[in-house]
DNA sequence: AAATCCCGCCAGGCC
DNA sequence: GGCCTGGCGGGATTT
């Protein structure tokens, strides 16, 4: 978590400037070259920054090698050392400690971490000091040299909605240098970014940046073939198969034959059902699709969360691959260093998920919910998304998902999900807290103010347009409002992000909390607010950089209408703790939607590295049990408002605030309603709807009245069936 | 001990 | 044959 901050701080704070330059540019980043030429210098000169480097260089890493792609080479440069690298050299020869402390810096350094404060404030002792202040200070740790924070980096080069009229190119040697990495790296994330279309490889190392233009289409097309693909179902059946294994594992006794662990369940599907899948070459494995699937999870799922695991066997199942152990264990990396980016686009975050057998690391979707209702959306989704990946395997997975499901036609997902009951929390608690609470908070303002200012200048120079859309009242969160603009957007999206933020700034908080309140007294009727919402959410989308809004599950949740204006939004950000029921359906999405998922201002608030550890977002969450079925279809009348279109989710959600409104109290409800409309409005829309999500739980997330009190705000997760 | 995930080997493809 | 890509998984770090 410190770590975060520091992270974040420096990303923000150095790279404006550089970020400007390479946006300017145009071409590329380009001017970054600045940095190359520093850091390919600094090997060679003893730039005060420098030495350090180069001690690290040599001994751990080529990652440095400004030069080229080649790695052998920084290494070798190494040699151009001041005596002080020498003598930094012998020591960490003697030391362990201190070897690891300047490998860190190094690869610091190289990385730009200069952005930091955290850095700069290294790099000035080193000039001035000795070297072995330096050691100590710096300690490029493994996170900092995470690919979460390198992605990060990479993003704060350039725009995020660049203008139309500026192509920026990406060379992937550049960045390579600039950043101080490998190309090896850059190609992770380039991967990721092109499966959402965010870039796409014009020529051999070259890439061109698109920025997040299309990212609402691109999620909206991936949604579709989401649920085209049935992954909710498979999603649903592969957590009943966990139970069920639970459960007879607990009783000790096996029903079903199948084996213990896990891997049974990925060999039922994997094995019989898609032969044709064998054919799916390297592209199949390949990150990007692997990322188009994993983002898919994501939309469909009800509660917008998904574990490491499940994807992991789905994924693994779509490709074949064999269910044994070690391929489970290569895609679980590779979904890390996939989330690791996706986090750093600020649209998933981590989180945990309880559940009887205990924790599991999972991932919340915090970005664009509502993308269905742009207006692009017509745009085919196999040719605009993933054409790779429709082609090769959409068709594939389709006859494997449905073969699966119908196999298992025992597999009733909502019985699955009420079983299952899960705790969504965020892995930090009650540390994280505490951090945030205390000064650490300062510097991520400041570097947020310092994204917000990115941003703005951003949207007024590329973006106006995509901003303008936003609506004009209740969407003041677009891309003209900075910060403030956040509390309008409560209404409409709440992304954890906006947590962090909020805990950041406590007055803003405030604000925000005081316009939640105003929402929720508005309590207005859904229909009315739904079509506002959905006239508004097109603009949201689109324009707006940051608009986090407090975090989504407390507003969802409705705490605020409570009690009270939002008060306690920063308060019940902390403390809340988040109820997930056992599946994942939860109605959460619903009131994530953020507005705009800037990756600025993600990339500051949150170091893509390692939100998860903080948790503001998830805080402590307590699990809810989720209630039984019957209860959930009370839901159902409220339901039929919507009706479940394509967007069976927020029906979902709807429903389950409905329900939980009832249950809970009358407050509540109002709030939910809100809630959901927002969430909900572009649904409805939607073409697609996929009428399957039948099966879905639905889990509420509501306060607690203790939450609100203040000490741990606990939001019950109540879930309903359809 | 489990969760993360960095690092870079090495193979497929293309030029 | 060399370079670009990127799958893959050993093993180091963190949690």
């Amino acid at each position: 978590m410190e770590v975060n901050c520091l992270t974040l701080k420096d990303l923000i704070n150095p790279r404006q400037p550089r970020l400007d330059f390479a946006i300017e540019d145009g071409e590329n980043a380009q001017k970054e070259n600045i940095f190359v030429d520093r850091s390919r210098m600094a090997p060679k000169t003893p730039i005060k920054n420098e030495p350090i480097d180069l001690s690290k260089q040599k001994i751990f890493t080529p990652e440095r090698n400004p030069i080229t792609p080649v790695k052998l080479v920084d290494r070798q440069q190494a040699e151009p050392w001041t005596p002080t690298a020498n003598l930094k050299m012998l020591i960490s020869a003697a030391s362990p400690d201190i070897r690891d402390r300047e490998k860190k810096k190094g690869l610091f350094r190289p990385i730009e971490n200069k952005d930091d404060a955290f850095t700069d404030s290294l790099q000035l002792d080193v000039v001035g000091d000795s070297a072995v202040d330096e050691f100590e200070k710096q300690r490029p740790s493994r996170k900092q040299k995470s690919l979460g924070l390198l992605c990060q980096k990479f993003l704060a080069r350039y725009p995020s909605y660049p203008l139309s009229t500026e192509k920026t190119t990406i060379s992937l040697d550049e960045v390579a240098v600039s950043l101080g990495v490998e190309r090896r790296r850059i190609y992770d994330i380039v991967n990721v970014l092109e499966s959402l279309h965010l870039v796409s490889r014009v020529a051999k190392n070259q890439y061109g940046w698109h920025g997040r233009h299309s990212l609402p289409k691109t999620l909206r097309n991936l949604q579709r073939l989401g649920e085209e693909q049935k992954y909710e179902e498979q999603m649903a059946h592969l957590q009943q198969k966990e139970l069920d294994l639970m459960d007879y594992k607990c009783g000790e006794r096996k029903r079903d034959g199948c084996p213990d662990s896990q891997d049974p369940h990925l060999l039922d599907f994997s094995e019989a059902d898609c032969p044709s899948s064998s054919a799916n070459s390297r592209k199949d494995k390949s990150l990007r699709i692997m990322s188009q699937k994993f983002v898919m999870l994501f939309l469909v799922s009800k509660t917008k969360i998904v574990t490491l695991d499940l994807a992991a066997k789905i994924l693994i199942e779509e490709s074949q691959d064999t269910p044994d152990h070690s391929k489970f264990k290569t895609k679980v990396r590779r979904l890390y260093d996939i989330a690791n980016v996706l986090t750093s686009l600020a649209l998933i975050k981590k989180v945990h998920v309880t559940e009887e057998r205990g924790r599991k690391p999972a991932f919340k979707w915090i970005g664009p919910v509502d993308f269905s209702s742009s207006d692009e959306e017509l745009v085919d989704v196999s040719s605009s998304v993933l054409p790779e990946l429709k082609r090769e395997t959409y068709g594939h997975i389709q006859f494997c998902a449905k073969q699966k499901l119908a196999r298992h036609s025992s597999f009733n997902s909502v019985q699955a999900s009420e079983r299952i009951q899960r705790k969504v929390n965020s892995e930090p608690n009650s540390p994280y807290r505490k951090k945030q609470e205390s000064g650490g908070y300062s510097l991520e303002i400041g570097s947020l103010a310092a994204v917000y200012r990115r941003k703005i200048e951003d949207n007024s120079q590329g973006e106006a347009s995509a901003s303008q859309r936003a609506m004009p009242q209740s969407c003041s969160l677009d891309a003209a409002a900075p910060f403030p603009s956040l509390s309008a957007d409560s209404e409409y999206c709440v992304s954890p992000l906006a947590n962090q933020v909020l805990s950041v700034a406590p007055t803003d908080l405030q604000a925000f909390s005081a316009q939640n309140g105003l929402n929720g007294q508005g309590g207005v009727s859904l229909g009315s607010a739904a079509l506002d919402a959905e006239s508004l959410k097109p603009a949201l989308l689109a324009g707006q950089p940051l608009v986090y809004v407090p975090s989504a599950s407390l507003f969802m949740l409705c705490g605020s209408l409570q009690e009270g204006p939002a008060p306690g939004a920063g308060t019940e950000r902390d403390s809340r703790g988040l109820d997930v029921a056992a599946a994942e359906r939860s109605s959460t999405p619903s009131v994530q939607k953020r507005l705009g998922d800037e990756r600025r201002p993600q990339e500051e608030e949150e170091p893509a590295t390692k939100r998860q550890s903080r948790d503001y977002e998830d805080g402590p969450l307590s699990l809810v049990i989720p209630k039984k079925p019957s209860d959930a279809t009370d839901i159902a009348s409220p339901k039929s408002v919507e009706t479940r279109g394509s967007a069976p989710q927020e029906d979902l959600h709807r429903n389950g605030q409905l329900f939980a409104a009832k249950e809970v109290s009358g407050k509540v409800l109002a709030n939910c309603f809100v809630s959901s409309r927002n969430s909900e409005i572009g649904k409805p829309l939607k073409e697609n709807e996929s009428t399957k999500e039948p099966s879905l739980l639905q889990y509420l997330y509501v306060q607690s009245p203790a939450v609100t009190s203040s000490s741990h705000p606990q939001e019950h997760l109540v879930h309903t069936a359809r």
